[in-house]
DNA sequence: GTGTTTGCAAAGTGTTTGCAATTTA
DNA sequence: TAAATTGCAAACACTTTGCAAACAC
């Protein structure tokens, strides 16, 4: 097995301690979520992944399970496209280069990107989150 | 008229330097975009105002009126909610609090925000921009 | 068994598009 | 009058939902 795969049973923790069944689709989805690197998906692209690997999962239930998951703080959405909603496994504070052309996220190295001031939020409101996207393309 | 007032043919120049053609439709929106401060809007948002003050445009009209203004570099494209596509008479460099109750947008004192390192893009690529949202809630 | 979850198909939301009628130059 | 623009309605892409059947405990 390799170093970054856990085992099964960590899967099965995940979820109950999230107050979910661990069903036949919630433990396969969270085996190509969890199983190896962070990862950056969207419903679209998950679920072809999942039908790929012969899963049979309904696409109405990868979003329930994206949302579920992401709900329980397993997962954190990211918002860089108006067309299509992206999922992230890594929940931990940092930032996002976006490449437009294929649609592509990957996470920004937290040593290389830094806030020098974070502004004061407007009276009787909090900040619940400094969200950066580094748009970037093609060098011509 | 308002010192933030701009004379009505400011507008006309505006749209004709853009290539396009200054329609009712077009000068009527341009009013409501660039007559005052600086604004965020919705597709539907400048729609209803449109509506409120009895100018005649359809929702259609007011999509590629949006999208031609900001292929023609009057407006800005905002990306904070995969809902809804906000766009920013605002189109210098500046980043964005955003109300999620509420679906507001506010700029960001330029003075109160800044990056202290910006991150190095991946090999053959570069940097299109770099958005900052920061996202606030009611303080509890 | 009982409550939860699934998958389908239908509905929903925001946005874009085809095209005939209208408007601009 | 030629080319651009509008507005409608239909089409679209992505997402959510209602509900009967299947599943977990």
């Amino acid at each position: 097995m390799d170093k970054n795969m856990r085992p099964y049973s960590h899967f099965l923790d995940q979820i109950r301690l999230a107050g979910l069944r661990p069903t036949r689709q919630r433990l396969a989805l969270a085996k190509l979520l969890f199983g190896g690197e962070n990862r950056h998906v969207t419903a679209e692209s998950l679920h072809g992944e999942a039908q790929a690997e012969k899963m049979r999962v309904s696409l109405a239930t990868v979003y329930n399970t994206l949302h579920q998951f992401t709900n329980a703080g397993l997962l954190r959405e990211i918002v860089v496209d108006a067309q299509r909603s992206y999922f992230d496994t890594n929940t931990g504070d940092h930032h996002h280069f976006y490449f437009e052309k294929d649609g592509k996220l990957t996470d920004i190295d937290k040593d290389t990107i830094s806030l020098a001031t974070i502004p004061q939020p407007p009276e009787g409101k909090s900040i619940k989150s400094v969200d950066i996207v580094v748009r970037v393309v093609d060098s011509y």
